[in-house]
DNA sequence: CTGAAAGCGCTTACAG
DNA sequence: CTGAAAGCGCTTACAG
């Protein structure tokens, strides 16, 4: 069992001054060792870094930034935590600042909170702030306003089509364009959409993606797609997603190949057509968006559109560090990623 | 479309000093106002406030605290992002303390990496530190250690036994002691230990509580318990499972009740015993830990166990929020969560 | 290497 | 309400 040893609290050493007593050096030469200047003995530094390894002492970060260091703090805005994809994203974007020095200030933006956030953001002087999601359109504006006016850059992550946002989001017109290319290629030729209605503008931007690839095989998007979307407040995808496969399923004649909004509806959607007595991919092909781990979890596993949270990640710390100590820019910065089609087996040819 | 207006830089305020020249007004009254201060006209205040809608003047939160206001701030170390139910502890412990205005710092702590970590939160002058996840105890046993030397409170949700820590973390024993008491309630009589092998503590924790509870129903554990983990580094829990179910499902007399280390790997076993004919829960009965989602991704639903998350960031922030502004206890708080099981179509009467 | 001094952006008595 | 001053913990010339 390890130990913690409670207290002995040291003589308590709060500021360089009394850290520079206790080694019994000048403060400025304290300062001098800790910001690693030139014209200092060996000896000097190596008596400062012992004396900071016994004592802990750690410089106090609001008085370095007041004397005009550079907060070295990122602050980014969720959505919220609980969106796998949105996190994994976090993950990677935090790592790769964290590489280069970078802490992060992360806050959850509930709506009608951004103000508050983006206030405390300014106030803790950040170098940029970047937000992971799908926000109020109007809100998130307003905000990028504020944050234009202090001189701070920003990054949005995810949502796309903000004016004058620096963004960085999925090609999901492509990823849709994958979909169909693939089950196309399969030999499907009529598609049941599992829940992409609405207008969200993540499932307009896919379902043009849909009519474009149709399109480009001589198929008619009204003719050969059939959609299903009736619930509107559902409490959870995967139960949604099976009961939207059990409609089809009850219907005479129905779409080989289902493309689902999400993979837990693709999930539901599968277990749905099995415990009807269909067969995947035998009698009916299913897809899901996001590649998630649960895409591994069925059997058959699921086929999905990965998302390349890595790829992202790289793009958006990339762009976040290139706008630091830079005028702003009037033309903002738009980056698309492209999704990657995950194939498994629960797309396979068309039934005859 | 939303549009967000590119700078048009105001005339830049920077300090309390060019925000009171703006308004008009002393830059004493102006602090007062930012400080709530009585003796003030209602006009006075009001133009104050004005004036920093307009303008979106926030004072640097770096020179409020090096005037010995608090921090506000609450360092918070994970142990990665990506393990679901460490994340949706994070998230509700946010939410709680930014509730009361507390401000969260959070970083991942790679192994090796906390030093340098607790160093910032140090330097960042956070009014207490959180751990959330389990880490090499000497690791943080030492970090403890510093902590209560610079007088920052802690605590260490998850992570049970380091001496000294303040803990906030889950009875494990008393959730499989509910798991075997509903599956001996069902008439089973032997059990299938899924991947729960090893020196992990919260295992030994939860082998202990199965021990406990086999006895107490006359049951001796060595002759109904069979154990199978023979992997030692696996890419995914899912298939592990899988593989898992196959080989008990292949021996002749197999246990009736199996019990997963967690939720993937109970997922996992449910379709491995599918795949070999078996039927869940008429002909075996499976059990998952921690109650993730993909436990109503199943066809029939996982029965786990749940962390009780809720109640969990309560407790915890309770505790931290407790412990600000008092001297540091020498007698550390532990607290202990009482987990839920979720009885779901996995666990069905034992065939006889 | 030391020491005294100025200044970062605030707050807080203090005297008017 | 105003204004001048001190001080929080640092860094950075500057003179020794």
């Amino acid at each position: 069992m390890s130990k913690a040893s409670p207290s002995t609290p040291l003589p308590q050493i709060r500021s360089t001054a009394d850290f520079a007593r206790h080694v019994g050096l000048a403060r400025t030469t304290v300062s001098r060792v800790l910001n690693g200047q030139p014209g200092l003995k060996a000896k000097t530094i190596e008596r400062v870094q012992a004396a900071m390894e016994a004592t802990g002492f750690t410089p106090n970060a609001y008085a370095l930034h007041l004397k005009g260091k550079r907060t070295a703090t990122i602050g980014i805005c969720m959505e919220d935590l609980l969106t796998p994809p949105a996190v994994r994203k976090l993950a990677a974007l935090q790592r790769l600042l964290r590489e280069r020095n970078y802490a992060s200030l992360i806050e959850v933006l509930d709506p009608g909170e951004s103000r508050r956030v983006v206030r405390h953001f300014l106030s803790m002087r950040v170098d940029a702030v970047v937000f992971i999601g799908h926000f109020i359109p109007e809100e998130i504006a307003q905000r990028l306003t504020e944050l234009n006016a202090h001189g701070t850059p920003h990054l949005i992550i995810d949502h796309a089509g903000i004016e004058g946002a620096n963004t960085v989001s999925l090609d999901r017109a492509s990823g849709m364009v994958a979909v169909i290319d693939h089950l196309v290629s399969l030999g499907h030729k009529n598609f049941g959409l599992l829940a992409l209605g609405g207008t969200a503008r993540t499932v307009q931007e896919r379902l043009q993606g849909v009519h474009a690839a149709l399109a480009r095989h001589q198929l008619d998007f009204d003719a050969c797609t059939h959609s299903r979307d009736h619930l509107h407040v559902r409490t959870s995808d995967f139960e949604y997603g099976r009961a939207l496969a059990l409609i089809f399923a009850a219907e005479k004649k129905h779409p080989t190949a289902y493309i689902a909004r999400n993979d837990e509806i693709g999930v539901g959607a599968l277990h749905g057509f099995q415990a009807a007595g269909l067969r995947v991919p035998q009698d009916v092909s299913v897809t899901g968006f996001n590649n998630q781990d649960i895409c591994a979890m069925t059997t058959p596993g699921l086929t999905s559109v990965d998302q390349q949270v890595a790829i992202t990640a790289e793009t958006a710390a990339e762009l976040i560090l290139s706008q630091l100590n830079q005028p702003l820019r009037r033309k903002p910065w738009v980056r698309t990623i492209e999704p990657q089609l995950i194939i498994r087996g629960s797309t396979g040819p068309a039934r005859r």
